[in-house]
DNA sequence: AGTTATACTTGACAACTGTAAAGTTATAAC
DNA sequence: GTTATAACTTTACAGTTGTCAAGTATAACT
């Protein structure tokens, strides 16, 4: 009505609203209507710029692999620091998208080949990230680095994932600042005593 | 046709279907024509018995409470291996009511009271072993009970319910049984670090 | 000015889903 | 054996959801 045609901004809108849309309910609780209606739009004019549901969902994870800064694939030298540092990464990128990711393992969704071949690699290059630094000595020898890996994985998302245990638990919100850092000192913490830096126990 | 009337078992059978079809789909994914063909029933039939859907999920949930042992609910002496129980316990009574927590943390679900107090009775009685067990000068001082709880319930349930990321990570399934031998020792190990204990570090 | 490509709207529909209500058969009590 | 109650079936419906096809307005190009 009042506004000017414009395709490409109505483009992003639909993708922003497609962002949150999915990012909250998943793939199959995601609903057309809704994302129109959050991008102010009809929602057939989202099937003139995506072929369907799948297709924008694609467009929208696109999207997201772009956009994310480079500080998040580094590695910190010590891998006492690197809990912490998942950490801060899964708190600072966008926190919904971790939701997604918690979706996209129970749903069946349209396993996008592309996107797990990503995740693939994304997780084989901490378990490298380990493996080199038991190799330099940083790591004991006992401990898996695989399993390290994994136990990372568990302990940087599930309390971001899992908000109410959280709230259950510890009485924070996991959207709390203070609870973060709370969590990112514990996790430095657990970090020095398994990689067996005992002097690193201060404050 | 063939079979005899029998109310009984006919609604066990309905309890049944709609336990897997919960837990596999969650409430909302769950369809009660899946259950009633599951259960090789008219779905009007379910209708018959309970309410409806959500009285359904009521039901099964609390005959899941109902059936599960003892043994569950206690707890190991030391510290160090709470964690191992705790993943024993995860990975035998029905890991598939694990999978329906997750989809209870995502979707807003009719928010059973009297199942989150439940749940928050559970966790705080871990807690309050945790706490215990610090005041025993079993765990270190500088080390909050609260965030150690969570921290343990990561390490229980990550790696079950998202069994992708297990697989990609370790080779593993979740469910491979040579997998969570691996896991819980790994888990004893990373204790006995945590706790200190390292007189505890052999195989 | 007129053709055309593109942005957007309208109307419709077919599949699916939870649920109600009425109808039908078997079982058990009298 | 009649009857009441409970087990099961049939028919039906209203709401939702993804998608299509056809129409209209606007901007761009010739």
């Amino acid at each position: 009505m009042g506004e000017i045609r414009n395709a490409e901004r109505t483009r992003k809108r639909i993708l922003e609203a497609a962002r949150k849309e999915f990012f909250e309910k998943g793939y199959t609780g995601a609903r057309i209507e809704a994302i129109a209606v959050n991008a102010d739009v009809k929602k057939q004019l989202i099937y003139h710029y995506f072929k369907g549901k799948e297709e924008l969902l694609v467009a929208v994870l696109d999207q997201m692999t772009v956009e994310l800064p480079e500080w998040t694939t580094q590695f910190p030298s010590d891998p006492v620091h690197t809990a912490e540092h998942r950490f801060q990464v899964n708190c600072q990128t966008r926190m919904d998208f971790l939701k997604f990711t918690v979706w996209e393992a129970l749903e069946e969704q349209p396993q996008q080949n592309s996107r797990k071949k990503r995740r693939t690699e994304a997780l084989q290059s901490y378990v490298d990230d380990m493996k080199s630094k038991q190799e330099a000595g940083l790591v004991p020898e006992d401990l898996d680095p695989e399993l390290l890996t994994l136990a990372i994985s568990a302990l940087t998302t599930y309390p971001l994932i899992f908000g109410d245990v959280t709230k259950m638990v510890t009485g924070s919100e996991p959207t709390d600042p203070q609870f973060q850092e709370k969590w990112s000192k514990f996790l430095t913490k657990i970090s020095a005593r398994i990689f067996g830096k005992d002097d690193f126990m201060n404050e």
